[in-house]
DNA sequence: CTATGGCCCTGGTTGC
DNA sequence: TGCAACCAGGGCCATA
């Protein structure tokens, strides 16, 4: 659930503490969260190198590596459902859940995750790992044209197709939903029928809410995503219908409805989001 | 190409 | 009060 702003969030916070940093020891509690490593790989390849850069692509928290002042790849954080990441220093305790840690030259950078979706890999080649992914939503790539030709071209249900991070990478459940309520569009609606204008529409939608999601460090939907400064998000007190069922609309007053979509939790204004005829009939109550 | 459903996980919530 | 069942869900995979 942390979506591109939690995820821009957390890069933004821990930066200030981890770049520019060298690894001097690695602990790992959870060895699935390597993606596949084995502790000795992972060990080779990360401990001894600096950490250039942090930055963020997609969901992921991107930490480049050097050695000798040279490229030598990248770990790829992402925080799935309830990853953490946070920077400790001196002789703080190691914190809650711990998956991973990395000793810095000075401070820690741990990675903390309940229920042990995330992931912490090393990439050789950061560039290939990431090359699947679609626009950046805030980034040149993505326009309003390059998002009404897309629509057009596929014959998908808005809402899978707009959380494929092949299409457009970052968004995840809370800023679909809230985005498709700002743009008027049904989740169920086949991106094939959208129109121009509301392509454009849902353009600028998507567009500002997650700037502004990003301006509040994100949302705190549960009772486990904290900026790593331990703050909980502030964007949730503006959601518009996620996690709003039953309660009324706050552009219409109309009753928020929950359905099912592609498996996910779904929250529609019946009446700013009017169902589609012949949608598929995927969603129920 | 698109849709569906299972899987991984565990803390918090709900229902009896 | 106690406890079992249920829920949340991103990405990946197999299947239709």
């Amino acid at each position: 659930m942390p979506e591109l702003p939690e995820v821009e969030t957390t890069a933004n916070l821990v930066r200030p503490g981890v770049e520019g940093r060298r690894v001097r020891a690695v602990e790992v509690d959870w060895l699935r969260t390597l993606g596949g490593a084995t502790v000795e790989e992972f060990t080779r390849a990360v401990v001894g190198a600096r950490v250039a850069r942090v930055g963020r692509r997609a969901k992921y928290v991107r930490l480049d590596l050097e050695r000798g002042g040279h490229a030598a790849g990248a770990l790829l954080v992402h925080l799935r459902m309830t990853g953490r990441l946070v920077v400790t220093q001196g002789r703080e305790p190691t914190p809650e859940w711990r998956k991973v840690s990395l000793r810095l030259d000075r401070g820690t950078l741990h990675f903390l995750d309940v229920r042990k979706f995330g992931r912490f890999t090393f990439h050789a080649d950061p560039e290939a790992a990431l090359a699947h992914l679609g626009p950046e939503p805030l980034g040149p790539d993505f326009t309003a044209e390059g998002l009404a030709s897309g629509l057009r071209s596929r014959r998908r249900a808005l809402k899978p197709l707009l959380l494929d991070q092949e299409f457009v990478a970052g968004l995840g459940n809370i800023y679909v939903d809230e985005a498709l309520h700002r743009a008027g569009l049904h989740p169920l609606r086949s991106s094939a029928s959208v129109r121009r204008s509301s392509a454009e529409r849902l353009h600028a939608a998507i567009q500002d809410i997650l700037a502004r999601a990003i301006e509040r460090e994100g949302s705190s939907f549960d009772t486990f995503y904290r900026t790593p400064e331990g703050k909980p998000g502030e964007y949730q007190h503006l959601f518009q219908v996620y996690g709003r069922d039953g309660q009324a609309c706050r552009t219409c007053g109309t009753t928020i409805r929950k359905l099912v979509v592609g498996q996910r939790g779904t929250h529609v204004c019946p009446r700013c989001q009017p169902v589609p005829r012949g949608a598929s009939r995927a969603g129920r109550s």
